[in-house]
DNA sequence: ATATGGCCCTGGTTGC
DNA sequence: TGCAACCAGGGCCATA
């Protein structure tokens, strides 16, 4: 499933192929889902704006988006220029000059969702929902089979831009982070996975985090001392840089941008390794259900 | 306010 | 071999 590194590293590869493209035509499928916006007038908001730059917020990867009307002529930048990041509500051309996004396409994978960069003869793969045709000639497409995805369609115009509502775990700090969890009775890896909290986390990363803290995923994220929690951090954040220098972990169906799969699974600890010996103790690794989700875990290493 | 559990949805796996 | 039941899980909602 597509968690922080994953959606990172399809953020990147949209962004450093389409920066700068056109949207010029555009198809949504007939379901109701996965369409936060109405399709109608999530087409109509799209079609003519151009590319400024797409990143990630939490799991939602963020298409900004320029005003209507620019011709590729005006494409300010050329793909993959090195950009500095990714700018979350403003940038500078290669020309120098600002530019202000003036709209937003929201893309959540949920579990299966995909996004994929083609060229508009390219088969059309079963649960495509949406088609960006693009002024490069290429296509942009959101592929979905369980619908768990979100397309969301935001004018900034009459409204406000996209902000996770929880932290970003690559960027906090040690105060902020201990204070989300104080006082609060539920379990750590339940806490992990709490969007609200901390932004990105799913089920892989929550796993690997806790093996890595040697923390066991049914303590009361409250009860966990300031030690346990900077180590949590600190391996949190180390768990998903990792992975995103290893382009994800392809469990499930995921792959990037460009129909590649991550390898990080392969440096998986704990996550889906059921029965298999832990890899810094040899205990078999354990299953449990924590928060309605599979969670694994070394009943030796994590206390 | 905080926490929990059901629901959505399909494909892959399991069991008979 | 074939088919059906079962399971996976992110986010959202109702409920306690």
């Amino acid at each position: 499933m597509p968690e922080l590194p994953e959606v990172e590293t399809i953020a990147r590869g949209v962004d450093a192929r389409l920066r700068g493209d056109r949207i010029v035509e555009v198809w949504f499928s007939e379901h109701r889902e996965p369409f936060k916006t109405p399709p109608g007038r999530q087409a109509k908001g799209l079609e003519g704006r151009t590319i400024l730059a797409v990143h990630r917020v939490g799991k939602h990867i963020v298409c900004e988006l320029g005003s209507e009307g620019l011709r590729p002529s005006d494409k300010g930048l050329s793909p993959g220029t090195p950009g500095g990041g990714s700018p979350a509500v403003g940038g500078v051309r290669s020309n120098g000059q600002n530019y202000k996004p003036e709209a937003q396409w929201i893309v959540h994978l949920g579990m299966t969702g995909r996004l994929l960069v083609t060229t508009p003869e390219g088969p059309v793969a079963a649960h495509t929902h949406a088609r960006l045709r693009l002024a490069s000639g290429r296509e942009l497409r959101f592929v979905d089979a369980r619908r768990f995805g979100r397309l969301e369609f935001r004018n900034l115009r009459r409204g406000t831009g996209f902000s996770g509502a929880g932290r970003e775990p690559l960027t906090i700090e040690a105060e902020e982070f201990a204070g989300l969890f104080r006082g609060r009775r539920l379990a750590i890896k339940a806490a992990l996975l709490n969007q609200s909290l901390l932004t990105g986390v799913g089920n892989i990363y929550a796993d690997e985090s806790l093996f890595r803290a040697r923390i066991r995923p049914r303590r009361r994220a409250g009860r966990l001392t300031r030690a346990e929690l900077e180590r949590l951090r600190l391996e949190l954040r180390a768990v998903l840089e990792h992975a995103i220098r290893l382009g994800g972990s392809s469990v499930s169906d995921y792959v990037d941008a460009d129909g590649v799969r991550g390898f990080f699974q392969l440096e998986h600890c704990v996550y889906q390794r059921t029965g298999q010996p832990c890899r810094r103790c040899e205990t078999p690794i354990r299953r449990m259900v924590v928060a309605g989700r599979g969670t694994h875990y070394c009943p030796h290493c994590q206390r």
